[in-house]
DNA sequence: ATGCATGCAAATTGTTTGCACTTCA
DNA sequence: TGAAGTGCAAACAATTTGCATGCAT
């Protein structure tokens, strides 16, 4: 997979210290996909060889994110959710009652941030928005 | 004063019982203003005099969140904040570097609401947004 | 070499829960 | 009266931290 090398890259680039761990976590992420809790990259990463601490996990989480080569989101689960920053970015609609997640194309949101950035001289961060509401079955319910 | 009076109406429409505990809690709530973690309301509301237990505070916002009644928002400070909730609603731009907050007018996301309507068939519940970015200042520098 | 990263275990923080008792409608 | 709400104390789960050691640059 050359995401994974790209990602590193991306990584390293940004002035991250590349230590065996770190590539594991990025693996991890990377062949999970969409968002993962920190016990989930931390059982992905520990289910090929184990040798990550969770407490390294996290403290790469927040690193990746600082750097915002990953993305955190709360997804109403109780827990933080982090995945790969993609270009265009992509969002969630999460429904309070059911729990389904649907997903929100970038350009919905595009306007909303063009808006931010000239009314309040404000960079939006929109590596990944969580919207929660109420899905058409529930609604009728 | 008769915000405190209105929201009780509002509740109890709703159909929540009215207890002494959920009066101090709504006061607490209209005294304190905007979001509030549950810590501070409770704070406050033991401040007249002392006789809500901290679960019945978390119990009690839980309820009103579902009741749509008070809003209930992570702005990245490691817990909840509530507040109660407006009509219209707004929301807050927060700055990840300083913490700075500002606040978004409902407008900006009007749109955004009235689009995932039409085309997903999911009604958003924009009580409250949390938007991080950076602010000026911090993007400069 | 040296400063940043890690493992381990323990602590912390925010939040939830079980249960006997009380209270509102 | 009876269902719903409460206090208390204990449990929980997610995340963070201190410190001795290890490793990438």
């Amino acid at each position: 997979m050359d995401e994974l090398q790209a990602v590193m890259d991306r990584a390293r680039r940004k002035g991250l210290r590349m230590t065996r761990q770190r590539v594991i976590i990025l693996q991890a992420l990377c062949e999970l996909g969409r968002h993962a809790s920190a016990e989930e990259v931390y059982a992905r990463a520990t289910l090929h060889r184990r040798d990550v601490d969770l407490s390294t996990v996290y403290r790469t989480l927040e690193r990746l994110r600082d750097l915002r080569i990953v993305s955190q989101t709360d997804l109403g689960h109780g827990h933080a959710e982090y995945e790969i920053v993609e270009e265009p970015p992509h969002h969630h609609l999460i429904c309070q009652k059911c729990g389904r997640v649907m997903e929100l194309d970038h350009r919905y949101l595009a306007g909303v941030a063009e808006a931010i950035r000239r009314d309040f001289d404000f960079e939006p961060v929109f590596d990944h928005f969580a919207i929660f509401g109420l899905c058409k079955e529930c609604t009728d319910s």
